[in-house]
RNA sequence: GGCAGCGUAGCUCAGUUGGUGAGAGCGCCGGAUUCAUAACCCGGAGGUCGGCAGUUCAAAUCUGCCCGCUGCUACCA
């Protein structure tokens, strides 16, 4: 009897600027994720972090007159501090400048060396260094400078010069096959179905060999034997999954936890998930990682956000705006998980407000009052089920069925879907119920329509919790649901008859919008 | 340019292999009610299902073309 193992990541951040909101998505999903598998019996390793080597981190500390090590300490703060107000439970934040890290990336690469597939060759090109990226010439767009001369730049309108340097290559030209034949035998492995699609042509369409290193900088890992070298951030940054999966902090590529479950990823950096990094691990002979989940952007009213729109939102200002569990809860429910999603302050307020207010707190408030005023904030006795009650029953039965799916099947939004399902039919079941008109008529049925919202109430926010962490610790206090009969487990142990129950204290209040 | 996907009520979207009068949530309007956070409950509001032309007894659901949007990819050497 072993218990179930889930080892789950994010993409590490690059800090070269303070965190955003897409920064938050990511971290809050997964997350979410982690926390679900928890309550779901799995022991759960949640791995997160920041890439901090390149050419952009060495520049920007050469122009704030820092070592390259002093400024990413700096500029990493922000980041774990958001991540202390979303409250995420990660069991690691790595770096790649940890020291496991280092001493893990040269022996992958040892590993890489020793099958045969990095070689030494030559890189020349139109590079980008704002990019970190080289560019065919046709690629190219030209445009005018300040002086009024042409000059080259990158598809993204970054400067370019024409850059040779030596550079250590990988073989990924030889994985072609083996990368189908994954793709082919583990549907699964890219997810959404469209990312699929798009990296299985991807590859299908032939493969060239990858530059791994360079020679421009100075700010990364050493390439073993070549130390003129350092390592391509790719190669680098994707290690750090491998580094975190050995917990003992050694940086060995036997690390218990790997091969990791799931690789939560942003839709832009997918290709590298899917295609280099299985093919990195195929040359060291290690294992695959199970899934790699593509999600999508976040848009500030269905537009991008920009500097130059001027409409980038920090975070840890909408978690002091909201509250964490109210952009928890509004980006999961409202963002289909894999899609693009909008949001704004308006429609954060009126989800939350429709959902955690009227929905879900609404219903624990108004059952639980009635307990506090008219039972001595006793937990009442069920009665036998009648009618009601069995059409509740089922309604949770089929709710709680659709949510699992959901969940364990990555999609976040049709799980709270079928929460607000449930949440819907309890409602429904107190309004039919009157147990307020019931309290002048029938004292004992009244206890036992309660006792009945009350643990329809305990099933709701058992299942919230790993999108509301915080906000359903609340509740379950107040339902006097004990601290080890909070998994999922303890779906079916419904509050002893008889428990006393605090005085209740509303936990979602509305809110509006001022200003 | 190629490949893939999308365009359904104000908003976000469901709509298996074509067939009872096209749906849900939110918002909105009306009613009812008062346990509750003016919330819950009930009812309603009528959208050319992007456009055009076809296939069919019958299409939102199939075919072709067009318009718009998105992603991946390639090339104008």
């Amino acid at each position: 009897m072993s218990t179930p193992r889930f080892y789950v990541t994010t993409a590490i951040a690059y800090p070269n600027g303070r965190p955003h909101m897409g920064h938050a998505y990511e971290a809050i999903a997964t997350d979410v994720i982690a926390r679900f598998k928890r309550l779901d019996g799995h022991d759960v390793r949640f791995l997160t972090g920041t890439d901090e080597h390149g050419l952009k981190i060495d520049q920007a500390a050469r122009a704030a007159g820092q070592a390259p090590k002093a400024y990413v300490d700096a500029m990493v703060a922000p980041f774990q501090a958001l991540d202390a107000a979303l409250e995420i439970s990660f069991d690691r934040f790595i770096r790649t400048t940890d020291p496991d890290h280092k001493a893990l990336v040269q022996a992958l690469w040892q590993r890489m060396a020793a099958n045969g597939d990095l070689y030494l060759g030559r890189y020349e090109g139109w590079y980008s260094v704002r990019d970190e990226a080289y560019y065919d010439e046709a690629e190219l767009v030209e445009a005018q400078d300040a002086a009024g001369t042409t000059v080259k730049l990158s598809p993204q309108g970054t400067p370019v010069e024409w850059t040779v340097e030596e550079s250590w290559f990988f073989r990924l030209s030889a994985y072609q096959e083996r990368l189908l034949a994954l793709y082919d035998s583990q549907p699964g492995f890219i997810q959404p179905q469209s990312r699929f699609n798009e990296m299985r042509a991807f590859v299908a369409g032939g493969l060239s060999d990858l530059s791994v290193s360079r020679t421009s900088f100075s700010w990364g890992i050493p390439v073993p034997g070549d130390e003129r070298h350092v390592m391509y951030v790719w190669l680098d940054a994707l290690a750090n999954y491998l580094t975190g999966a050995d917990a003992s902090g050694q940086g060995g590529l036997d690390g218990e936890w790997w091969p990791a479950d799931l690789h939560v990823v942003g839709k832009d950096v997918v290709r590298f998930h899917t295609v280099y990094w299985p093919a990195f691990l195929m040359s060291a002979g290690l294992a695959l990682p199970k899934t790699v989940f593509g999600h999508g952007f976040l848009l500030n009213r269905g537009e991008k956000m920009s500097k130059s729109l001027g409409n980038v939102v920090d975070p840890a200002e909408m978690v002091s705006r909201f509250g964490v569990d109210r952009l928890r809860w509004y980006l999961c429910r409202e963002v289909a998980f894999g899609e693009d999603g909008s949001y704004s302050d308006e429609a954060i307020v009126e989800r939350t407000n429709a959902d955690l207010a009227n929905g879900i707190g609404n219903l624990a408030q108004r059952s639980l009052s009635m307990v506090a005023k008219n039972l001595g904030g006793v937990m009442p006795t069920r009665g036998a089920a009648g009618d009601s009650e069995l059409r509740l029953k089922q309604a949770f039965h089929d709710g709680t069925d659709a949510y699992f799916a959901a969940m364990n099947a990555l999609a976040l939004h049709r799980g709270l879907e079928a929460l607000m399902g449930m949440v819907n039919a309890a409602n429904l079941y107190f309004a039919d119920n009157a147990p307020w008109a019931l309290a002048k008529t029938d004292v004992a049925r009244m206890a036992e329509v309660l006792a009945a919202t009350l643990d329809a109430t305990r099933r709701i926010v058992l299942l919230a919790q790993p999108f509301m962490p915080g906000s359903c610790a609340r509740l379950l206090d107040q339902l006097g649901v004990a601290a080890d009969a909070r998994d999922f487990n303890a779906l079916n142990t419904p509050v002893a008859a008889g428990a006393q129950l605090p005085p209740p204290a509303g936990v979602f209040p509305r809110i509006t919008l001022e200003s």
